[in-house]
DNA sequence: TAAAAAACTGACTGAGCACTCAGTCTAATA
DNA sequence: TATTAGACTGAGTGCTCAGTCAGTTTTTTA
């Protein structure tokens, strides 16, 4: 089980860099010193790499996500929630590579018609909007966040804005580091609660 | 001048539909009616097909955020990125098929070394934060926008959770629809002058 | 209307690609 | 040690694709 090891983690590396249609399997052999044949011993095919590399995200990603979600902390609803942005923004930059393939069109093109992929995808999302629900809800129980808004919702809100944020920095359109301040403060406004 | 135009249309539809790489030239001439020499007569690649596209679609879309900037109103600064945002929302799905095309990796990698696509990305993201901007700093100015933020990071804040939602619908990830009033009320929040 | 220029054609080329297969090597098992 | 099953090999296959070119048709110009 080394090579096959060997070829997922390549595959994951070209996959993110170049794309799923530029990476040649060719390049993937090179790389890791394994055969073409050998490739295809391990896989039925090319999308099933794909596949397998998006199983294994899923499983690296959600447990990270589950294990910070577990750390409770003594601070209000809204302090949370500013730490969740900063756990999402560091763990996309940590796993720059995993965050690259969610951030193509591949695998949304793939989930039209494979629902494993579909599954694995909406799980994926969930749980991002998730981390970011359990402390607006917590914040809408203490008091520090408003409940106007049902929390899902502000928190498909937060995350659309800090996922725009891993994008801006992939596609070098902007300098993120130079918006978090503002970011935070923004999303403080957003959801503070002012009636009380 | 018939058959480019034909050419610059169906490729325009076929990228931005099935994405750059996955549009080959026969399925341009078929569609065409035009043969494949054809094509490389009037362009000098693919790429140049999808340079032309590009300025074409700066061509075409940054006149209509300039008519839409100079439509004066007596409304309020706040009023006004409410409009900005609902007219970002709608040219978006106008216009789906370029939207679409700037939603694709291609541009970005090909921005890279190719400094004239670089500096068409850079005038359409200019223009897209600047339909923020200036009804924000109107804002500042009337004091229905508060001024602890400086304009332009708000504005890009503000493009960043609207193209999100753009990218949400064309990933068919949420619906939109059902996250529109809640948008425009968090943006609402966030720009408030509260110090008057 | 003759000549020149521009638009257009489609069979062809060569490169690149995902995937195959007949066979070899390796390591565990009996 | 002999057998066997799993891991691995790489030349080969057939296909797709971007791009070419020698020639034809259409349009413009003189």
């Amino acid at each position: 089980m080394k090579k096959k090891d060997a070829i997922l983690q390549a595959a994951t590396y070209l996959f993110s860099r170049k794309g799923y249609k530029d990476t040649a399997m060719g390049e993937l052999s090179k790389m890791t010193g394994a055969a073409e044949g050998t490739i295809f011993y391990h896989f039925k095919n090319k999308q099933g790499i794909f596949l397998t590399i998006l199983e294994n995200l899923k499983d690296d990603i959600l447990p990270e996500f589950e294990r910070y979600r577990s750390t409770e902390s003594a601070k209000t609803g809204m302090d949370m929630v500013e730490e969740a942005i900063s756990f999402y923004l560091y763990i996309a930059q940590n796993k720059e590579d995993l965050f690259a393939i969610l951030h193509q069109r591949y695998p949304y093109e793939l989930a039209e018609n494979n629902p494993e992929c579909r599954d694995i995808l909406e799980a994926i999302y969930n749980c991002f909007v998730d981390i970011f629900e359990q402390p607006i809800l917590n914040g809408q129980g203490d008091g520090s966040i408003n409940d106007d808004i049902p929390a899902r919702k502000s928190a498909l809100i937060v995350f659309s804005m800090v996922d725009s944020m891993v994008r801006f920095r992939m596609n070098n359109l902007y300098d993120v580091g130079a918006l978090y301040k503002e970011l935070i403060e923004s999303c403080r406004r957003m959801l503070e609660n002012r009636s009380r």
